[in-house]
DNA sequence: CAGCATCCTGCGCGATACTG
DNA sequence: CAGTATCGCGCAGGATGCTG
């Protein structure tokens, strides 16, 4: 049993502002769980609604039950997705975004449609820096 | 010398929609240049205008050479950085964000504040997270 | 169904050294 | 200065098996 994430050293924060550009500061942490591989499409999911875990798991293609499952409870634990467990028997647990996890997906969401909707200027970059390095260095 | 980040097996793109959630989509990739670990902070460092690597080397606190290097190799082939390389001795050269990059950077840094202004929020949330995970299985 | 524990592997990435 | 080439460790994370 780990506490999930609570390493990266001793450092007083109180007095240090949170800028994620400098080393060991506590957003840099938060920020890499949102955007994270799966935390960012986690929280993308979760921001259709209301989730049960093996549901997650499907609409997040590919993720496996360990990181699913590691991810929720890095994101639960910043205060971004809020876990509803009923004991009944077969359990039952949703997952949801708080308030605070439905801002910030609102802001990755938009960052995410924005890369989808401009991939194919993205892929035309793509080829054309192949393509210009083949030349350069192709010769055998 | 490798081409970078061209693996990921050949699937035919043509017939398929950009969907971030779906496994083998070129988006996912691109996502990731743009919001891992250093393509965020780069991009971030950025943001604020035209650098030099060593420059950006200071910038974003923490990163090594090889990976500000290979950060910068992506984002460039993504179309999202442009590399100005003047031949000179001793050399020079600056990296500044393209319009997409710039576009994507704005995004991006939305969602960057927007944690960093909230910290006080999810440090909360750690906190409370943390107590109530102690008592449950504190005992020895 | 929801999920933790364990084992094992690949490669992410940091350190170091060399080049133009 | 602005990088590449190489080596090696550590951990992300997949596979598998068990619990309530």
């Amino acid at each position: 049993m780990k506490p999930i994430a609570q390493a990266e050293g001793a450092v007083d924060y109180q007095d240090l502002a949170f800028d994620v550009f400098s080393r060991h500061c506590p957003s840099r942490g938060t920020l890499e769980h949102v955007t994270g591989r799966w935390g960012a499409l986690t929280l993308g999911a979760l921001h259709e609604g209301s989730f049960r875990f093996n549901e997650l798991r499907r609409r997040v293609d590919g993720v496996s039950e360990k990181m699913l499952s590691q991810t929720l409870h890095a994101l639960e634990r910043d205060g971004l997705v809020h876990r509803e467990a009923q004991p009944t028997n077969p359990p039952r647990v949703d997952y949801e975004l708080t308030p605070l996890g439905r801002a910030v997906a609102e802001r990755l969401m938009a960052l995410i449609h924005f890369v989808e909707g401009r991939m194919d200027e993205v892929l035309e970059a793509r080829a054309s820096y192949d393509a210009k390095r083949s030349t350069l260095d192709g010769r055998a």
